[in-house]
DNA sequence: AAGGTAACCTGACTGC
DNA sequence: TGCAGTCAGGTTACCT
């Protein structure tokens, strides 16, 4: 389900929800396995009576800030995290975190998506827990300061992997999945398919533009609608509308109008693309 | 050592 | 109607 974008949006809906500030009181999980961990109210029983202070995101991972733990959620292709009044009959429903006022509730029918705690050192009080992340979340984040045109340049210089397959690394930028590595390279007329280090500086500059602009516009339309995206509030999100080639094979290019949008399929993924616009 | 591959798991859809 | 095959937003251990 979630890229970067999406997961943001779900982010921001918990931290505008009531659940900051209250204590947690009950926990319950299924005991089914997810990515790593078991989704079980033992693995969960150490923040109950600890209070939620703050969530945050980094890459596609959201940071929920207890007293003494860190709760790192991963929604994985298929998962959902809520904060609701009530408990929600939601078919796959994983875990349970009962506050005084409201739960938090995470789904997910294909269990790609993990749930973990991590403490909180006294130490380390405004760290996230980078342990949690793993090597496709090594880059920079793609709407800090930190990631210039002129990093991004340097960042794939020599490399030779292809260019879609290498944004989907996080070796250079997070949270540029699947649909958004498509749209981001129609966007700047760049073949999926060339060397990253043998695009040039100029495009990789462009290239660079079009990932903040269309990340940035996703968040501001609430996440991608594809599928079974909601947010934190259980909403669907409005930017379905807006892939230009994601998922649009066999249909004409909205740029060029002539040539037809084609598939292929790079490291298992599909790729979607204008064989005439992008070179 | 980079880059491809299989695997994790369920559901939706297509074609016969 | 049903069954087999294919595909899906992500990540990572394991090959070459």
């Amino acid at each position: 389900m979630p890229e970067l974008p999406e997961v943001e949006v779900v982010v921001r809906g918990l931290a505008a929800s009531r659940l900051p500030g209250q204590r947690v009181q009950t926990v319950w999980g299924s005991g089914l396995a997810l990515r790593h961990a078991t989704a079980s109210a033992e693995a969960l029983a150490p923040l109950v009576g600890q209070r939620l202070q703050r969530v945050e995101r980094r890459a596609k991972s959201i940071f929920l800030a207890f007293d003494r733990h860190w709760l790192v959620v991963h929604l994985g292709m298929t998962g959902t995290l809520q904060a609701l009044d009530q408990p929600a009959p939601l078919p796959h429903t994983h875990l349970r975190i009962h506050f005084g006022q409201g739960l938090l509730q995470f789904a997910d029918p294909r269990r790609f998506g993990d749930a973990r705690l991590y403490p909180r050192g006294p130490g380390a009080e405004e760290a996230l827990p980078t342990e949690a992340l793993g090597a496709s979340a090594r880059g920079m984040e793609p709407l800090s300061e930190d990631f210039t045109p002129e990093a991004f340049i340097a960042a794939a210089q020599g490399v030779r992997q292809a260019i879609k397959p290498w944004l989907m690394t996080g070796q250079a930028v997070v949270g540029v999945g699947n649909i958004y590595a498509s749209e981001a390279l129609f966007a700047a007329g760049i073949s999926p398919l060339r060397a990253a280090g043998r695009v040039s500086a100029q495009r990789m500059a462009d290239l660079h533009g079009h990932i903040r602009r269309i990340l940035a516009d996703a968040i501001e339309a609430g996440g991608s609608t594809l599928r079974d995206f909601r947010d934190a509030q259980g909403a669907e999100g409005r930017y379905g509308g807006a892939h230009r080639v994601y998922d649009q094979a066999g249909a004409a290019c909205p740029r060029c109008m002539q040539a037809t949008l084609r598939r292929i399929v790079q490291a298992q993924r599909s790729t979607f693309y204008c064989p005439r616009c992008q070179r």
